[in-house]
DNA sequence: TTACCCATTTTTGTACACAATTTACGCAAC
DNA sequence: GTTGCGTAAATTGTGTACAAAAATGGGTAA
């Protein structure tokens, strides 16, 4: 039996990330508890761990609000990441993957390569690629053998990201579905090379070739939403 | 006005990182509320502030209870932290002090130079190089221009740690007044070459110092606690 | 002794009422 | 128009009662 917090606390977070709220404006905890069902002491208490988690402002008696990232927090966000996904990548290479891991880690390569290199590329694929794209990334950092580290990362990766058009979107993979096929080409290079000096146990390398990556991502996504906001404001 | 429930926080926060309480132990909220005068509503948010901090932990139906560090857990707390003051270090030589900023950097690199080097050297001396070690790191980390990098180092250095003889201490600066002199004098060396590449903006440099330098701390933090497990555990 | 079960007690989870504070709105003065 | 003020409404903060779950303890059986 899970409590009613609990289960208000996943409910809430996926409707924030999922863009169900406007960024800046109150989250009214009358209405939040008629709409789950609950009293207010579940709701507040969601609220909370989820002003903790980052996805949330607050200010005492006023309330909660969902948090709104600047590009250049987005632009810091992910020069964190980089550098901690980079020391993930070195500490897997230097304990070394598990042979069991070896063989997942070769297998999400090699269908992330035939994709990529394949004559169709459409939304199927890039789903597909992205999901993989998750693994890849995943199993790095279950390999790194450093549960704070993995918390860190995770941290890092699942704030909501507002853009110009009132479309959320995410700090997270999925982000990629924005980039062109060179881009997805250029990834997979990274993953590659990656891959490499992972199984090589070449941990500075693996770290210098993650954080790149991350940051290059980062840079894109950075552009991306620039621009956005240039025409925005362009047409304004 | 502060809200009950922040007061309570602070108190809260103060006692557990204070040691007030035995870690692995319940914390009763009744009697919390009790002993500062509330009711349990303001303490039960408050302990949901200090699980989402990292110093309890939490199981639904079973109330929070003091977190007690692993001498592993504080050693991956430390690896996270040492590259994350490194990446603060290489941003803040990046991108350059302010004229104030270099005034005061240089001024507290002095002060802990004159202390180290001195002839006196006791309990005042160690903890005025303390302060002033807090201070410089502090410098570092408010001159990287990178909010959610600050955030997260503060995260690394506010945990709960505890000894088997009780005593609890910190994973934060403060671990300093367990080394020797000797101890010192190889930090203020680094300090010294951390401040020449900063002053200099060697990012690479200054992030590759920080590194070693925090690892390094870890790495005695990490022994004299493993020493003293193994003095605990043969007197068993 | 040890293990297990059940009733009791304790503790946590939730709803709700009320207090304290903020926000909204209308009105008047400039 | 807009600025300021004051009251009313709405919203958050807190106390408290009760429900639900877990810890406790005693007794029984192997």
């Amino acid at each position: 039996m899970v409590t009613r917090t609990e289960s208000v606390t996943r409910r809430l977070r996926e409707a924030v990330l999922g863009g169900a709220y406007v960024p800046g404006g109150r989250l009214n905890e009358m209405a939040l508890a008629e709409a789950m069902q609950v009293s207010r002491t579940p709701v507040r208490a969601a609220l909370g761990a989820l002003f903790a988690e980052g996805l949330l402002d607050y200010e005492p008696n006023c309330g909660y609000v969902v948090r709104r990232l600047s590009l250049d927090e987005a632009v810091h966000i992910y020069t964190v990441r980089a550098t901690l996904e980079g020391l993930a990548a070195r500490l897997a290479a230097e304990i070394g993957l598990t042979d069991a891991a070896r063989e997942r880690f070769r297998e999400t390569l090699d269908e992330m390569e035939r994709l990529v290199a394949g004559d169709s590329w459409g939304d199927a694929e890039q789903q597909r690629w992205g999901d993989l794209n998750i693994a890849f990334h995943g199993q790095i950092i279950a390999a790194c053998g450093n549960g704070y580290l993995a918390n860190s990362i995770q941290r890092t990766r699942t704030l909501p990201l507002l853009t110009e058009s009132g479309v959320r979107t995410f700090l997270a993979e999925r982000a990629v579905v924005w980039w062109d096929r060179v881009a997805y080409r250029r990834s997979q290079d990274d993953h590659l090379d990656l891959g490499e000096a992972i199984l090589a146990r070449h941990g500075a390398r693996a770290e210098a070739v993650m954080r790149e990556h991350v940051e290059r991502a980062g840079r894109l996504i950075g552009r991306k939403l620039a621009n956005r906001s240039e025409a925005a404001l362009a047409l304004s």
